[in-house]
DNA sequence: GCTTGACCTCAAGTTGACTTGAATTCGTAG
DNA sequence: CTACGAATTCAAGTCAACTTGAGGTCAAGC
């Protein structure tokens, strides 16, 4: 089977060279060898681009992303994981709502400021106070990267 | 009417006085007096707060937000582009709800291996290549924060 | 009048996810 | 053989959104 080059893959999925050889850094994907210097990879990085799109779109770190791919290196997405990214993503549909209208209101009506508009004031209450989504900053199930030399200044 | 100190907004909100002087400093917010050495808030920045942590959890950038909402708390933008930036809203939350619904299919699926489950293939191919939902990084809607004194060092 | 504690300023550090730049090394076409 | 272009390494830079730390100040309570 054919390997292909890094720049046939940037070609193909649009991820540039300099963030295949981040990923490769990070442990994201390998490459199986080198042609003179150039990496090459084999086919299957480019589905596994693909998850990594999707873990990026959804919202997940790329710590988080490389917890999903099993030792062997196939997916293995624990299911509730899935299903509290789900409801985060709920969390977030619902916050854009709010925000949605209070940016219609905001466009619409005529009252001079709408701090003082009621419907205005009602509208942003309900969000008021606790953080709409969970935003995971440091969170406990998050694998660690492999760190690169990057920091390891002299 | 009574003015907040910065540590009573802080304690109200669960925004740290560190983002508050922040916030200020890039003006998102704005203080109106001193008491002493401390910060005097109206109680609109509660509000306002609000508006902020609402735009956060939408996945806007400050600097977004700051154009959505001015300085003085009314919008500095045309209506029309506030409802083009609802409309935006739009569009990602229906991307967001995809994603949502896809990950709830895939986390109850009872294929053995998430990449046999037609569903996730599906989506896997939809969010290849172009993003499935808009991540507004940075955008040319982009309102320029003000930039504080950070960098300028001597 | 002194202490205390909450605030202040300003510079610098942090994190995640990359990008950029300089100096270098290949494989290939001419 | 030489030039070229595409890739390489490594260190350092960037960006947003804050946080942290050192050193200073003020109002209030004892």
């Amino acid at each position: 089977m054919s390997l292909l080059d890094i720049g046939e893959i940037a070609r193909r999925t649009g991820v540039p060279p300099s963030t295949l050889r981040y990923y490769e850094e990070v442990e994201l994907i390998r490459s199986e060898g080198r042609r003179g210097l150039r990496r090459q990879y084999d086919g299957d990085v480019l589905l596994r681009l693909s998850l990594i799109g999707l873990g990026k779109a959804a919202g997940f770190s790329l710590g988080e992303i490389a917890g999903m791919f099993g030792s062997d290196g196939r997916p293995d997405i624990p299911r509730e994981q899935l299903h509290a990214k789900a409801d985060e993503l709920q969390r977030q549909i619902l916050g854009l709502r709010t925000l949605r209208d209070a940016l219609r209101h905001v466009a619409d009506c005529r009252a001079p400021s709408h701090l003082e508009c009621p419907s205005f004031r009602a509208l942003l209450k309900s969000s008021a106070r606790r953080p709409l989504i969970y935003r995971p900053s440091s969170g406990q199930s998050d694998r660690q990267l492999a760190p690169g030399r990057r920091g390891r200044a002299g």
